[in-house]
DNA sequence: TCACTTTATGTAACCGGTTACACAAAGTAT
DNA sequence: ATACTTTGTGTAACCGGTTACATAAAGTGA
C-alpha cells in the first residue's frame, strides 16, 4: 500500500502539499495539484483512515447497539441506519446486546477504544449516570431513555389506545392484552395505553392481562392457557411476534380469527402480511426511525445544531383481516 | 483519556515497560508490573485501538457484506458471525451490498482503508480477478464463488432434489418450481436439482418452471398467473419468502394447501413456522454457517492452518403441514 | 520604492501505541 | 575470576496521516 510519502516523492512535493490536496484546504498551485493527483492515481493511493483517526480522534465509524438483530423489528432499522451512514461516508459497527447491561458496557468500551464518532442505542439497561461518562455522541432509538439525550421514538401509549379502541369498535368487549417484558419501557407504555383505554371504556379487568416476553412461542402457550380459563373475544398483543403466537393458539383451539377472536399486533413488521389471516397491527415507521436517528447522530457529530432534541413519530393503525369482521366471510 | 505516557509517568517507568505489561511480552519485574497496573487502574487507562492498528496494520475488526439484512435469511447469519467475532474480541462492520458490484467495490475499499483484518462475503458480483487484488483474508459464505477462497455453503443441488422428491412421494405429479434470480448461483443450483430430479422421475416439463425473484409479492403474482394457465399439484419454491407468496396465491384462488396443492420452501427461516399451514422447507443450518465462516476467517487472520478449505453443510428436509396430506384433515 | 497581503510550499512535531536496540545488573558455568 | 546468559528497563524510531510554523516569491496599495 502506497503512503502519503510515496505520493509526495513521486510528485516531487512534500507530504504537506499532498495532504492539502487530499483535504482541499490551504493553498495549492493548480499545476502542483495535477501532479499530485496523477501520482495518487498511478500509485493507487488511498489514505489510511487509521492514521487519520489517530490524529483527528475521529474515525468515520459509528456503533449501533441493538438487543438482537434476529428480532424481526430490527433488520429494517439497522438497514436504515446503514443506508444513511453510507451516504455520509460513515461505517457501522453492529452490536447485539441481548438487553444485558454487561454486554452494553463492554461494547461501549470497545467502541470508544476504536474512536467511534457516535453511538445509536436501541436498548438500554444502563443508568443515565453511567451513560454520562461516555463522552461520545449518543442517539437513543426506539426506547425512550433520558431527557438529555436526543431520541427517536414513537408514541407507544397512543398506539396502544388506538389498537384497543379499534378492537372495541369491532365489537370486542373482553379484550385481552399480551404484555411484553416489564423491563422494556415500550412494553410498559403499551400496557398503560391498553389499561387506560379499557378503563375509559369501562371494560377493564386485571385478569385479561396475559404475561408475555415478546416471543412467539411463549405467547402462544400463554394464550392457550388463558383461553382455557376465561372468555376472550379480542387480543391486543404487545408486538407482532406475540400476535402470531396468539393467532396460532386461537386457531389451534378450533376458534376462528377474526370471527370468534379478533387479534391485533404492534410494530408493523413484514411478517404481519404473511400470515393467514393477515394481521392487523399498529405500524411504526421503522425505516424512518432509523434514518432520522442516523441523521441526528451525524448532525451531533459534525457539531451542527439540532432543530429538535426529541422526535416522536406517529404510529398508524393498519386494519387487516384479523380484525375485519364485516368484510370477511 | 489517559495515554500510555500518562501511565508511564505515574508508575515511574518508561512507555516501553507499560507496553510490555499491556502485551505480556518481554521481561517485567513483578513489582514493576504491579505499579504499572495500579497506575492503569487509577487513570482508567484503555489503550487506543487506533494507535495500535496504525502500527500493527490490524484492527480487530472484520467486514461482513450481505446483500440485504432485511432479507429474513440474513439476520441469523449476521448474528452468528457477530457472536463468534465477539468471543475473539473482533468487531463487525456491517455492509449491505444490494447485490451491486459497485457497492461491493466501494465497501471493500473503505474496509481496507480502515485496516479490517478480514471480510466475510455473502454476496458477490465481482470477478475472482478483482477479488484477488484485495489482499485481505476472505471467507465466502452461502454463495459458492471460487476454488481459491475458503467457503461455507450448503448443498443446494441436493436440497432441491430432496424437496422435489418429497413432493413426488406425497403424490404430486405436476410439480412447479419457482425459480430464484439466475444471477444468484444458489438459485441456479436449486433449479438444477429440481430439473434433474424431475427428469429422473420422468415428469419434467419446461412450463412448470415459474420465474421468481426471491420476493414474496412477485412470486405470489407469478403463481396466480401460472395457476390460471395450467394444472399444478405441488410447488417447490426457491426460497421461503416465495413459498409464502405461493401459499397466499393458492389460498386466494380458493384452493387448499396441502390438499389441492402441496408447497415446500427452501432456507428454513423462522417465518416458515408462522404461517398457516406451517410450511415444509429445506432447512439450512444458518447459524452454524455464520459461526463456521467466522471461525475460519479468524484462523486465517491469525495465520493458523485450515483443516478444510471448503465446508459444505448438510441441509435437512423439514416436513410440516404444507406437504402433509395424510396427517392433516 | 516600501510595507503588507496573498499564494505556495516545506520542515518537523504530533497523535498513541509497538519494538529494535542499547545497556546494565544479576545469575551461572567453567 | 572470566565469559556468557538471563533478567529488567529505557531511548528513540516508526506506523501514516495532519497541521503549526517558517520561509519566500509574487501581488497590491500608498
Amino acid at each position: 500500500m502506497a503512503t502519503i510519502r510515496d505520493v509526495a516523492k513521486r510528485a516531487g512535493v512534500s507530504v504537506a502539499t499532498v495532504s492539502r490536496v487530499l483535504n482541499q484546504n490551504g493553498y495549492v498551485n493548480e499545476e502542483t495539484e495535477k501532479r499530485v493527483r496523477r501520482a495518487m492515481k498511478e500509485l493507487n493511493y488511498k489514505p489510511s483512515e487509521v492514521a487519520r483517526a489517530l490524529f483527528k480522534k475521529t474515525s468515520k465509524t459509528v456503533g449501533l447497539i441493538v438487543p438482537d438483530i434476529t428480532n424481526p423489528f430490527f433488520p429494517e432499522l439497522v438497514r436504515a441506519v446503514e443506508d444513511v451512514m453510507n451516504i455520509y461516508d460513515y461505517t457501522v459497527i453492529l452490536c447485539n446486546s441481548d438487553e444485558k447491561a454487561e454486554k452494553e458496557r463492554e461494547y461501549i468500551e470497545v467502541l470508544k477504544q476504536k474512536y467511534v464518532d457516535g453511538v445509536i442505542l436501541t436498548t438500554n439497561q444502563l443508568t443515565p449516570d453511567e451513560v454520562d461518562e461516555w463522552d461520545v455522541p449518543i442517539v437513543v432509538l426506539d426506547r425512550p431513555f433520558n431527557e438529555k439525550y436526543p431520541s427517536v421514538v414513537v408514541d407507544n401509549y397512543r398506539g396502544a389506545r388506538l389498537a384497543t379502541r379499534h378492537l372495541y369498535d369491532m365489537g370486542c368487549r373482553r379484550i385481552a392484552h399480551i404484555q411484553g417484558p416489564m423491563y422494556v419501557v415500550n412494553a410498559v407504555e403499551r400496557f398503560r395505553g391498553y389499561q387506560d383505554e379499557m378503563m375509559e371504556l369501562g371494560i377493564w379487568e386485571q385478569r385479561l392481562v396475559i404475561q408475555g416476553n415478546y416471543q412467539l412461542k411463549q405467547a402462544k402457550e400463554a394464550v392457550m392457557a388463558a383461553l382455557a380459563q376465561q372468555e376472550i373475544d379480542g387480543i391486543f398483543a404487545g408486538n407482532d411476534a406475540m400476535a402470531v403466537g396468539a393467532l396460532k393458539a386461537v386457531q389451534q383451539c378450533g376458534l376462528r380469527v377474526p370471527d370468534d377472536i379478533a387479534i391485533i399486533g404492534y410494530d408493523g413488521i413484514p411478517l404481519t402480511e404473511m400470515t393467514t389471516p393477515e394481521l392487523s397491527t399498529v405500524s411504526q415507521p421503522i425505516y424512518d426511525m432509523g434514518a432520522i436517528a442516523a441523521r441526528i447522530l451525524i448532525k451531533q457529530i459534525e457539531g451542527k445544531p439540532l432543530e429538535k432534541l426529541h422526535y416522536q413519530l406517529p404510529v398508524q393503525l393498519i386494519v387487516r383481516q384479523s380484525t375485519s369482521r364485516r368484510e370477511q366471510m
